[in-house]
DNA sequence: CGGTTAATTGAGGAGATTCAAGATCCGTGG
DNA sequence: CCACGGATCTTGAATCTCCTCAATTAACCG
C-alpha cells in the first residue's frame, strides 16, 4: 500500500467534480455555504474500512472519488456485499448513528464527510438536501431490487456478464450514450470481491470468465483490464431483454 | 375468487388504521385535509393485480390492508419477488409515471391512493411527506439489502427459516416484545409464492418445510397454517446472529 | 362427488462449491 | 537486475445442493 496520500480534495463546492449529482446538486448557494461550514474531507487507502458494521458514525457524507463497497457478513465468515459506492453516492444514514454494514474502499477515496449533528438538523429545515437524498435512495432502492433478480434468478454467467455490462455502460455511457463498438476498462474489483457482489465463490468467478473470453465475448490481456469487442454481444449474455432490464 | 367487495376503507383519516405508520404519519391536520382532497379508495381482490410493469400509473398510494407484492420477471419466466408490501407500505414513486414491477394483491386488499399530479407537488412545497417517505424508503433499502444477503448466500433451508422467523415475529410483534413459546400464524404466500420470495423452486420450498418439520422446528397441521414451538429454534435455523441480524 | 389447484415426494441430472495444485503478477530487497 | 515471497488468479477433480421432470396425494369449490 502506498504512502503518499490519494488525490486531493476540491477547493471548494464550486469545483467539485459531483456537485450536480451528490446530496447537495439542488442547493442554492446559501445552503451550500452551510454545508461547506459542516464539511470536511477524509482520504482512504485501497483496502482500508471507511466504517465497521455496528460502530458508531458521528457523520455521513458523499463519495468524491473512488469507489467503495457495502459488505454485510455473517457469523460463519460467508459474506455477501449490498452496495457499490461510486462518486457522488451517499454514505451514512440521517437519524441513525450505527452502521448496518462494513464500508470498504476498495481503492483509493477522498469522502467528503459532514458532521451528523449540523446535517440532521439542515435536513429537518431546508428541503433541497432531503429531496435530493429521496431521490437518490429510492434510486439505490431500485438498484438493490435488480441485484435480488440477479442474486435469486441468474446463473453464474450471467451474473458476470450483467456485472460487466455495468461497467462497460458506465465506461462508455461517460463518452457518448448507446455503447457501440469496442469497449475497454479496468475491473475495480478482485476475483473474491466480485464473487462477494454476485453471490459466487471467487473460482466459479475466474471460470465464468474464462468461458467469455474462450466464446469471443471478451477479451483478457491482462487480469484487471477487459475489453468487450461487442457490447450487444455482452448484453445477450446477461439474461436481460434487449434494453438491458433498464428502467425507462 | 369471491365476488363481494373486500374490506371497506375508513371513514376519514383519523379513523384509519395506518395513519401514523404511512406516508401521512407526520402530516399535521392541514396536510391531512390536502391530502384527504386527493386521495381515493380502490379495493382489490386476492390475485389481482393492482399494476402492471411498464404500464402507466397515474396514482401512488399506501396498502391499507392486505398484503401485495412486487415482482420481477425475465423473458423466460424466472421470477423474483422483490418486495412484500404490508399495511401502510407505499406504492409508486414521486416522479416516475411508468411501473418498474408487477404490484399484485395476494390477499383482498385495500389501497389508498393519490393522484400523482397533486401528490408530486405536495411533495414539493410540505416537507413532512417528503421526510416521511424518505424515512420509509430507507427503511425498505435496508430491508432490500437484508434479502439481498439471504438470496445470495443462504442454504435453502436457511432461506426459509428466515422467512418464517420474519412472520413469526411480526406475528408476535403485535402483542408482545420477544416472541416466547408457541407462536402460531398463517402463511400469506403459496408455496411456489415463497419461492418467488426465496430464489427457490417450489419443490424446494416444500422439501425444506417437510425437513423442518421432521426435525421438530414447525407443525403443520394444515398446509398453511404453522405453529413454530419455540421460536428460539427456528431463529437458530435462519444463520444469522443471536438476535436475529436485524438492525438495532 | 368430479375437476381444479396446491402441495408432497421421488429419481436423476446440472450447476456451483469445495478442496487442491499450479500459474501469474508485483513489490521488495539482496 | 534478478530472485524471492505473498497475493491473486486459473484450472482440475470430486462432491453436494438444488433443480427438473414426473407421479401422487391432499385440499378446495361449485
Amino acid at each position: 500500500m502506498s504512502l503518499h496520500a490519494p488525490k486531493l480534495a476540491p477547493r471548494d463546492c464550486g469545483d467539485c467534480q459531483i456537485r450536480h449529482r451528490a446530496v447537495c446538486a439542488r442547493c442554492d448557494s446559501d445552503e451550500l455555504a452551510r454545508l461547506e461550514e459542516m464539511k470536511y474531507y477524509r482520504s482512504f487507502q485501497a483496502g482500508q474500512n471507511i466504517v465497521w458494521s455496528a460502530d458508531r458514525m458521528d457523520f455521513v457524507g458523499s463519495v468524491v472519488s473512488g469507489i467503495a463497497t457495502l459488505t454485510q457478513t455473517m457469523e460463519d465468515g460467508r459474506r455477501q456485499m449490498v452496495g457499490l459506492l461510486l462518486p457522488s453516492d451517499f454514505v451514512g444514514r440521517p437519524g441513525r448513528a450505527i452502521a448496518p454494514y462494513d464500508v470498504t474502499a476498495v481503492t483509493d477515496l477522498v469522502m467528503c464527510c459532514f458532521r451528523r449533528k449540523p446535517f440532521e438538523e439542515m435536513m429537518g429545515t431546508t428541503p433541497h438536501v432531503a429531496q435530493r437524498l429521496l431521490e437518490m435512495t429510492l434510486d439505490e432502492l431500485d438498484a438493490a431490487r435488480e441485484w435480488m433478480l440477479l442474486l435469486g434468478r441468474k446463473t453464474a454467467r450471467e451474473k458476470i456478464a450483467s456485472f460487466l455490462t455495468i461497467l462497460a455502460r458506465r465506461e462508455s455511457g461517460l463518452k457518448a450514450r448507446a455503447p457501440k463498438g469496442q469497449i475497454t476498462f479496468d475491473l475495480p474489483l478482485t476475483r473474491e470481491e466480485m464473487a462477494d457482489y454476485l453471490g459466487l465463490t471467487l473460482e466459479t468467478v475466474s471460470r465464468q470468465m474464462s468461458a467469455l473470453k474462450r466464446d469471443g465475448v471478451l477479451e483478457l490481456e491482462e487480469k484487471r483490464r477487459i475489453t468487450v469487442p461487442s457490447f450487444d454481444r455482452l448484453a445477450e449474455e446477461t439474461g436481460d431483454d434487449a434494453d438491458g432490464g433498464m428502467l425507462a
